[in-house]
DNA sequence: CGGATCGTTGATCAACTTCAACGGTCGTGG
DNA sequence: CCACGACCGTTGAAGTTGATCAACGATCCG
């Protein structure tokens, strides 16, 4: 059952019980998505904030260059979303797409705004959850910043060795800001 | 007065009364910070969250080369600490001091916890801070990973035209990851 | 006055990108 | 069921951006 995926996570910050489930699971929908489909694309209002049960999505954008950046890789357990202009209302530029089948549940802005006013808990489980995403981006932003370009790949593939082995190289290498042939060299490297 | 800066920065995001002030304050105190002074050394806990009333800060890490590495500044309304410690109140690797002399309202982690337990309002206050913050962090990643050095200077000082004219260009070198020669390149070009 | 701090400029250097060519694998349509 | 194209990774060579190194000048402040 998807919606487990999504409790169970919840659960693990916030402790519910069965009349909390019932209350929260009508504030979402759930949604499949195939491989390659898009979930947003850029200059769109992001409108829902998704949660991945199953499956990975990558969130990117286009430079002028036409070249993509990944900012973003959602497996299950993550959201996924441009936040900012789900947060703003804003038309965004990021897309999302999916790299393998994935089933989300999502939540609009609407019942998300809903859902914080009427279910204190569900405020204070958004509040530990974006106070773990600061700290997690805090780290990348050092990396991205201090480390060299092994270092970086090295990070990354300790942090997500799940992930590691569903992605393609050059994937890696655009969430990484680094030009695929250099992950290439640096694995050749560490084969040693 | 320092207290109602911090007052009226929460106010903005949450509606309070006379009497929510009164009961938030008590778990604030105010410290003052002289130019150079530390608020917090690498291999420290990080005990506070602070708020900087007044004044100017940087938050870094130091390189195995001894190099500095800013992540952070914060001036008026900004609140600073080395969050990952804060949170899992762990030892961290981050130093804070003072650029200028400083105002801070700081709280304890104890406190925090009361407050966000006590007082909704600030559960909800703090969530939508983190909302805001890593909607800002979000677009500092990309720039760092999309960005020429030119352009990470260019949307630095357009983001923030007050604090560049407070700060020494070697400072904003090491907040962008970048050679204070190069900043220094950069402005002989924007010149003209 | 004298040291510390900051910015500038030029020369060299290193890391990583870019470009190009090639080989392997997989999946889809004929 | 095979063949072709898309996609992915590899390797080498050349190019570029920005770092590093070094010397110098200016300013500030004790």
């Amino acid at each position: 059952m998807t919606t487990n995926t999504l409790l169970t996570h919840i659960h693990q910050k916030v402790p519910l019980t069965e009349a909390d489930n019932s209350l929260i699971l009508p504030y979402f929908t759930p949604k499949l998505l195939r491989r390659r489909q898009y979930l947003l694309q850029e200059g769109a209002i992001c409108t829902h904030l998704s949660f991945v049960a199953k499956g990975l999505v990558k969130a990117f954008n286009i430079d002028e260059k036409g070249i993509e950046h990944i900012s973003l890789f959602g497996s299950e357990g993550w959201w996924i979303s441009d936040f900012g202009s789900f947060v703003n209302a804003v038309p965004g530029m990021l897309n999302i797409d999916a790299i393998e089948d994935t089933e989300l549940l999502m939540i609009s802005r609407e019942n998300y705004e809903e859902l914080l006013q009427k279910i204190p808990k569900m405020e204070r489980y958004f509040r530990i959850l974006y106070q773990n995403s600061l700290v997690t981006k805090d780290k990348r932003l050092i990396s991205s910043i201090t480390d060299s370009a092994e270092e970086k790949y090295l990070g990354f593939a300790n942090n997500f060795p799940q992930i590691v082995q569903r992605l393609p190289q050059n994937l890696i290498a655009s969430y990484l800001g680094l030009a695929p042939e250099t992950i290439s060299r640096i694995r050749k490297r560490q084969a040693k």
